[in-house]
DNA sequence: TATATTTGACCAAG
DNA sequence: CTTGGTCAAATATA
């Protein structure tokens, strides 16, 4: 909202650009990457800088003169602040004069994100397409060097509720059964067309704009829990094509990224973590998995309870199987950011 | 009836 | 000019 030079915000836009980096680079050296994800990801973190110039009212662009700065675009867009940029923010004196006044209202650089979903023969084509939200075709493209169009969506909820997100979903060139999809703008509509799903325990929240209120919630506990969320856990993806049938093929087992990390988890919990995965039944819903007789020989009740106290420090909505069969964290919106290497966690 | 998708036109940016 | 993104009229679906 308005927080706009607000330090922790600002923070934390810096926090995803060096998260994003760190994904460049690992992009750079997998050379399997594609062009257009690395491409994707630069072009987030430049959005990342001028937001956060934007925050801390960076004025025009310094002549030149200053070596040490990497040459700047020609004209420099300002990007809105990533909802409903509240134009009347009132922070210290500060004056936009040398600013267009049209550059703040128009130009769309929401934050985006990627997801790669994979559609197995038995999910059908409803795996790209329900992912918690109702969404509108709006558009579809022919995409130059591509060889499927680019569909173009948008939130089914923009007329009533003002709700901006929107999404492209292209399938793979190489492989066919991924579907890359290109997230803009978070939700914030209410999700009225969530997958209730058995074991999960359903919001009672009824406010208008629950993902936002989540959202909030969440930045408001300066936890180190929180800051190192947001920081990024990073999980590599491991043996995709697991053909262990208790699983679906979105599990991603962890990797030792996770335990640098840090302080998140408690080290004794994170050498027991099982595996996060994305449940095909309820496409699109990420849920952490924790077994006590899991993959990864999770240890013990104590520790289940130790990772339960953790978490529900930041999950609203946690649902333990009574004798620990397993620990199913919904989360009301993706926390994730998926791009077929790694799992982001945090506001993407 | 209303609401969703298809598809060529339109437009902005490069 | 080309390309990608969006609009909107026509069409499909419930």
């Amino acid at each position: 909202m308005d927080n706009m030079g607000d330090p922790n915000t600002i923070i934390q836009e810096l926090l995803q650009g060096l998260e994003l980096a760190r994904q460049l680079q690992l992009h750079l050296h997998t050379p399997s990457s594609s062009h257009e994800t690395r491409d994707l990801l630069i072009h987030n973190i430049i959005s990342i800088f001028e937001k956060a110039l934007q925050m801390v009212n960076w004025k025009a662009p310094v002549p030149a003169g200053e070596s040490s700065q990497l040459p700047l675009p020609p004209a420099i867009r300002m990007s809105d602040s990533p909802i409903s940029s509240s134009p009347q923010s009132e922070d210290s004196e500060r004056d936009l004069k040398d600013q267009d006044h049209n550059a703040f209202k128009k130009r769309n650089t929401l934050p985006r994100w990627t997801k790669k979903i994979r559609v197995t023969p038995g999910m059908g084509v409803e795996g790209p397409l329900d992912d918690g939200h109702s969404w509108r075709k709006y558009g579809q493209k022919d995409i130059l060097g591509a060889m499927y169009p680019r569909g173009y969506y948008r939130c089914t909820h923009r007329t009533v509720q003002g709700c901006m997100a929107t999404k492209q979903v292209q399938r793979s060139d190489e492989d066919p059964t991924i579907f890359e999809i290109n997230y803009r703008g978070n939700h914030t509509c209410t999700v009225a067309h969530s997958a209730a799903t058995s074991s999960i325990i359903p919001l009672e929240n009824q406010e208008p704009n629950q993902q936002q209120n989540i959202l909030q919630s969440l930045e408001q506990q300066p936890n180190d829990l929180l800051l190192s969320l947001r920081e990024g856990l990073r999980v590599q993806t491991q043996n995709l094509d697991s053909t262990d049938p208790s699983f679906s093929p979105f599990r991603f087992p962890l990797s030792t990224n996770i335990k640098n990390e840090g302080q998140v988890f408690p080290p004794h919990v994170l050498e027991n973590f099982s595996s996060p995965y994305i449940s095909p039944a309820t496409s699109g819903i990420t849920h952490f998995s924790v077994s006590p007789t899991g993959v990864n020989n999770f240890g013990g009740n104590q520790n289940l309870a130790t990772f339960e106290s953790h978490i529900n420090d930041i999950i609203p909505a946690v649902t333990s199987a009574p004798n620990s069969e397993a620990v199913a964290l919904e989360f009301p919106f993706d926390p994730f950011g998926f791009d077929g290497q790694n799992l982001r966690f945090g506001n993407p």
